[in-house]
DNA sequence: GCCAACGTTGGC
DNA sequence: GCCAACGTTGGC
């Protein structure tokens, strides 16, 4: 008979559908923008630095293929400025172990690491920077933690939804 | 450079 | 385990 390819699509995709979470992950583009990780070698690099528990714990739920938007911050225009995918899992980050790092913490031992880290890859720069004023304009993302008043924390869980609503951003944009 | 909002530290 | 002092983050 005729062949639905639309509806065996539907019936099969949940078996082969990708659970893949979303983040956004902050970065001050002096010390390390998203040109730096596009130059880096294979457009990768380990995120290190992270010094803040819940942020770490944020970290060490990520998964290979979890996505990320790539925030820029402390900076005249704070925005996100495109995307990475995680391309490792957690590791411990051994920035913590160097003496002359800005990131040491002797608490952090290789037998007993503290703080983690995972590799990201450059997916995409967007043409225009989806800025913080222009989200905070946006009312179907009034709930993202990254809007809340004193939000802190340099990686941020995104939902789907929120993910979704940003993007959509991109093609309103000119 | 200011300052609000947290997080961390350390004395008690 | 409380909490004051201090440090940091990050928008403005």
């Amino acid at each position: 008979m005729v062949h639905d390819w639309g509806e065996r699509e539907q019936v099969t995709m949940p078996k082969f559908k990708v659970e893949r979470v979303y983040w956004l992950m902050k970065s001050e583009p002096e010390a390390f923008s998203i040109d730096d990780l596009a130059k880096a070698k294979n457009k990768t690099s380990p995120w290190d630095g992270v010094r803040n528990y819940k942020a770490r714990n944020y970290i060490k739920d990520m998964k290979i293929g979890d996505y990320a938007f790539f925030y820029h911050s402390s900076c005249k225009l704070p925005a996100i400025v495109g995307i990475v995918e995680i391309v490792s899992s957690p590791y411990p980050d051994p920035s913590a172990w160097r003496e002359n790092s800005p990131y040491f913490d002797p608490k952090s031992t290789p037998a007993n690491p503290r703080w983690f880290m995972v590799d990201v890859t450059f997916k995409k720069k967007f043409k225009e920077p989806i800025l913080l004023q222009d989200l905070r304009q946006n009312p179907k993302i009034s709930d993202f933690t990254l809007l809340k008043k004193g939000n802190r924390l340099s990686i941020l869980p995104v939902t789907q939804q929120q993910w979704q609503s940003i993007l959509a951003m991109i093609h309103e944009q000119n």
